[in-house]
RNA sequence: GGAGAGGUUCCCGAGUGGCCAAAGGGGGCAGGCUGUAAACCUGCUGGCUCCGCCUUCGGAGGUUCGAAUCCUCCCCUCUCCA
């Protein structure tokens, strides 16, 4: 093993928080391997960039010769979770559980080592606790702590509801952190309060409390909110090359920097090159954006597959070419002459005809390279190439 | 159990009888520009063969020439009291 201060100084790269940095090199000067603990929830078994942030920690703790237990939250899951302000969620099936355990799987050993990971369930000891055992946890904490978590706190501020069940949570989760006799927990910065209830519940259960890590969110692709799949602003890392490539392009200058730092693997040395090279001109971002996409769909898809959803890009983008590939549909033509914004309703390029007047109207839609203004244009029986906004393609001919 | 507040278009949030398909912001989309699907600027953002018509404002009824706005009942959320 490594000495501890080293292995310190790698395990701190990226944290946001660790408390406590002394507990952390208190237990690594142990010389055996610590217990890491993350927890995912089972309702989302598309694991997106943001995810990966966490498990790219694991990854390192895990080369460090350290045991990584990948805890999947299903006992959680199985009730519905109804975190956030959202609506309360459809609880899952065990079915849908080991569904998503599964698509879990497939997807974090592209970053973990399977042989190392350890893969726990916590209904495995939540869905046998009796009554009695829960309120003994539950008489751990108060209502005025509870509220003091800021999701909580702003809910009940907002007169939003807060379900009693909600406050389980934190417990159950920190409950896991004594079942597992946790050394590490990793967490979001957002998770800062149910990782704080672990330690809590690990010293009434006469554990030594664990250590938080806690990495920061990544923000999605608009670059202001986190990345998650409900808002629509993440990059799911089973998409296809070229999407992911495309939404790595599409955020901003100075998002990519974030993600340089929280996903690259480049060293801390060539962060700072890259930064001062932006700042000072000699680095386009574009380039350095190129660089980005191309290293993360490569660690996903392979180095061909990167190779090749760059040069997508650069025909389609910066060249202004049509794509390689363009999807096809066919079209009946009944009687001679189609109108446009029927077509382009029917062929799925628009939602509606009202949409695909308006997109008409804005100059947004060409037929064979040409622009279109005239809304009421129709087509005749034989093929095109369509275009709509600069992404959409579809080529159509006749039945 | 009692008293009050509130549920509006993708989201937040205005609107208290006609000028409301509904302000404003966000998001999204499109165009321009460009070094990129960055940034910035402009426009669009319910549906419909669309210069007109149809369906929206928690649900169901009702009043009215006319309702998101008034009345009745119901459902849901929050606050205070018990």
């Amino acid at each position: 093993m490594i000495e501890p201060e080293r292995q310190l100084q790698i395990l701190k790269r990226g944290a946001v928080e660790i408390i406590s940095e002394e507990e952390l090199l208190e237990r690594l000067r142990e010389g055996r391997p610590l217990r890491v603990k993350a927890g995912f929830d089972p309702t989302a078994p598309d694991l997106h960039l943001g995810h990966t942030v966490l498990i790219e920690k694991m990854r390192q703790f895990q080369e460090l010769g350290h045991e990584v237990i990948f805890l999947i939250g299903d006992f959680t899951g199985m009730i519905g979770d109804p975190s956030g302000k959202s609506e309360t969620r459809r609880p899952l099936t065990k079915e849908e559980v080991l569904q998503n355990a599964k698509t879990y799987k497939e997807q974090i050993f592209k970053i973990l080592d399977p042989e190392k990971t350890r893969i726990e369930f916590n209904s495995k000891w939540m869905s046998s606790m009796t009554a009695e055992e829960l309120i003994k946890v539950a008489a751990q904490y108060t209502v005025a702590r509870m509220l003091e978590r800021e999701d909580f706190r702003q809910r009940w501020q907002n007169q939003s509801p807060i379900g009693i069940h909600e406050f389980l949570y934190p417990l159950i989760q920190g409950y896991d952190s004594v079942v597992l006799e946790a050394d590490v927990e990793l967490g979001g910065t957002d998770q800062k309060f149910n990782l704080l209830v672990g330690r809590e519940l690990q010293k009434a259960f006469g554990q030594k409390p664990q250590v938080l890590i806690m990495m920061p969110l990544l923000e999605g692709t608009d670059g202001v909110k986190k990345m998650s799949k409900s808002l629509g602003n993440y990059i799911g890392i089973t998409e296809v090359p070229k999407e992911m490539f495309g939404k790595l392009m599409s955020i901003s200058d100075e998002l990519m920097l974030r993600y340089y730092e929280l996903l690259s693997h480049i060293s801390g040395e060539e962060l700072e090159d890259l930064k001062e090279g932006i700042r000072s001109g000699r680095i386009n971002p574009r380039d350095a954006k190129m660089k980005l996409a191309t290293e993360i769909v490569q660690r996903y898809w392979g180095k061909e597959e990167a190779e090749k959803a760059r040069e997508e890009f650069e025909r389609v983008f910066s060249k202004r070419q049509s794509p390689e590939e363009i999807p096809e549909v066919t079209l009946r033509w009944d009687g001679e002459e189609i109108w446009l914004p029927q077509i382009l309703k029917e062929t799925g390029l628009c939602q509606s005809t009202s949409e695909a007047i308006r997109l008409i109207r804005q100059g947004g839609v060409s037929v064979n390279g040409e622009r279109v203004t005239a809304v009421e244009t129709r087509l005749g029986p034989g093929e095109y190439l369509i275009r709509v906004g600069k992404r959409r393609f579809l080529r159509i001919r006749p039945e």
